[in-house]
DNA sequence: TACTGTTTTAGTACCAGGTTCTAAATAGAT
DNA sequence: ATCTATTTAGAACCTGGTACTAAAACAGTA
């Protein structure tokens, strides 16, 4: 019963881990190079750490992104719309996480607010099409990361079926007025009358 | 030479194609129940489509969303900075990819457009930390899927060291112009003088 | 030194989900 | 009937494993 001394395997395990995070897509015959250890060694380290197979780790990477791709086209909108009036007005909600902001601030990036606000006014109106012309913004104070951004946007005029709508969209931190933006959406039923937009 | 009646096959062809786009994890010997023909005929018919086999799609759809969660942190910059002189001008370039675009419509969220812009807006200001106030945009034409933009900032103005930079971007596809911005960026020189910005 | 227990290695059988190849059965048109 | 395309069958082989048995190598200790 070796009391002492018994640390080379935990080092090799955590090594395992390493190197299969760094790499999932590595295989046994490989790690044996890696680690220097038999295969057997290997097959007995991946259970002790409940590590599935090579095929299992591909499986479940592959299960994974397709639910994500599943639920993508809810993407199209940055921010979760909790309340959508079709062409009047709207809200969202998008929380300010790690990856939306400037790592050494912690402020986050403009475009992320900005897609939100942008992502809203484009989900408000009801049409085949709807591509943002132009905007006019304005950053009216930082938001930090773990802060949540409501958006509300409502649309303040439509014309006819081939014009333009305004939408004014103003995002809150809490009872703090954050951004504030006036966005011009084309709306094509179909035709071709689009000169611009996104 | 069966010349009439020879639809089933290119009819088999399309169900086999519908079915595994409809779920890619479906093997060979699940889809001989569903088309009612052998197993052989099956991986034929893979062949004849240029369909990979079960391991070798999830392989595919594993590595691909790898790929992504692997180019994200890249991000803090949204398109690549080919050329920058600080206070001055800088050229940023942007691929327009599946991940940017409608998946309906194929064109560019507008956000995009507008992130590799205010992206290059704030790297181009030489400052510990520069912010976005406001901006004023123009989309000028959609931007399709594939199409590379190209994106050239000037500085306008600077006033001082507590002071707010002009910026105007200019974006082009080859010699068009798709979209034009004056950004309104707040230079912090370390002290809280800043009352909005992102 | 011999005994004990852990750790490592070796080897075999087996599995899924295929590929590759050869060959036979079946269908359809002429 | 015959010719050709299509479909089916079967066997050998592949990868990257699992499951299991068994032997060796190591360590500590009595």
């Amino acid at each position: 019963m070796p009391l002492i001394e018994r640390l080379p395997k935990k080092q090799r395990h955590q090594h395992l881990l390493k190197l299969i995070e760094a790499n999932p897509f590595v295989t046994d015959r490989e790690l044996t190079r890696e680690l220097k250890v038999s295969i057997q060694t290997i097959r007995l380290d991946r259970m002790e750490l409940g590590i599935p197979e090579l095929r299992e780790r591909m499986k479940q990477m592959a299960e994974h992104s397709y639910d994500q791709v599943r639920s993508l086209p809810l993407d199209e909108v940055v921010g979760e719309v909790v309340d959508l009036q079709l062409d009047k007005s709207g809200i969202s909600i998008f929380e300010i996480r790690e990856e939306h902001v400037f790592s050494r601030t912690h402020i986050a990036r403009g475009h992320y607010v900005f897609a939100q606000a942008n992502s809203l006014a484009v989900a408000l109106i009801d049409d085949e099409i709807a591509l943002t012309a132009s905007a006019d913004i304005r950053f009216l104070r930082q938001v930090h990361l773990g802060e949540k951004c409501i958006a509300k946007a409502y649309v303040r005029s439509m014309n006819g079926q081939k014009g333009k709508a305004k939408v004014e969209v103003f995002t809150y931190v809490g009872e703090e007025m954050v951004f504030q933006g006036n966005f011009v959406i084309y709306r094509s039923t179909g035709e071709d009358n689009i000169e611009g937009g996104m």
